[in-house]
DNA sequence: GATAATTCCCACTAAATCAGTAGGTATTAT
DNA sequence: ATAATACCTACTGATTTAGTGGGAATTATC
């Protein structure tokens, strides 16, 4: 059930702009060192992120990426699927890619324990995940001790 | 956030023997069949599950599997981790196999909003497979309409 | 004691996915 | 004009996935 570096790094990348919502673009450069995430590697994340309009960019000089909506209105569930697919363990309990299941004691899907079981995990997964926003990481995040507070 | 296929398979095999509680172990060729899992790579899983004394193993004529134990003693969660490794969406989240951030706003890693985020994932994915034992899943499975009675 | 059914065990593999890297083009502020 | 940036495509090496194959050991039955 791990994630994907893709999504790892997404969701620490959009908390980084979420925190500096409303000042400029940052470029991916900058962004690569705030976040330690491989400049190039980067990039092809920030391009997936805007073909799905989470953020948009500017070109040339100062040109960079933000957000392209208010951070209170991206869900990590939304960003977490456009970079390691559906959330559902199997396919079968799928809301956004529902490929039936093997007939293996499931011939209609409905009553199938275990695509019963699958969708439950689904929805607790989707329960915690589609209802976290990036406003609210960005929030908890100011409310917590600030990182140069604590001893390294 | 998806299963393997030898996760899903292990819960298919164990459905199967759950159902079947009591009477004679299955040779992996019947569970093959009734599971529609290809059978050699079945014994790879069927091994490993006795390995990790879910079930227990009879060589030769009239050989097979069978649970190790009840099986409202055995739990989703138990066999997940074990075909597919821990529950958490990332290591920093994980009890079973916790390997710290990297530093990325996450010094101490009390307060990373991050690992906060997939340490409610993980309880929310855990809260669901380790309180489902496949007695309670074999139990379901016949309270519901028999899958001869579905038109297909 | 032979035979057939079975688990046990190890090695191999083709394909897919992952986690990047490389290099060039287009755009734009200065 | 220059330099900083995003845009785009292709490539790659390592790892994982989803199996397959073959033979040795064990055991019930004849």
């Amino acid at each position: 059930m791990h994630l994907s570096s893709k999504g790892e790094y997404a969701t620490r990348a959009l908390l980084e702009l979420s925190l500096r919502e409303g000042s400029r673009a940052l470029s991916v450069h900058d962004l690569s060192e705030r976040t330690r995430i491989s400049p190039k590697y980067l990039e092809q994340i920030m391009m997936r992120l805007r073909s799905a309009s989470i953020v948009r960019s500017h070109r040339g000089v100062n040109g960079g990426y933000e957000l392209a909506r208010p951070s209170t209105n991206i869900t990590v569930g939304e960003v977490v699927r456009l970079m390691d697919g559906p959330l559902a363990p199997s396919s079968c309990a799928s809301e956004s890619a529902h490929v039936p299941c093997p007939a293996y004691r499931c011939p209609t899907e409905v009553g199938c324990v275990l695509r019963g079981l699958w969708t439950d995990v689904r929805e607790a997964i989707a329960g915690v995940l589609d209802r976290t926003t990036f406003g609210q990481l960005a929030e908890r995040q100011r409310d917590a001790r600030p990182v140069e507070a604590y001893a390294i």
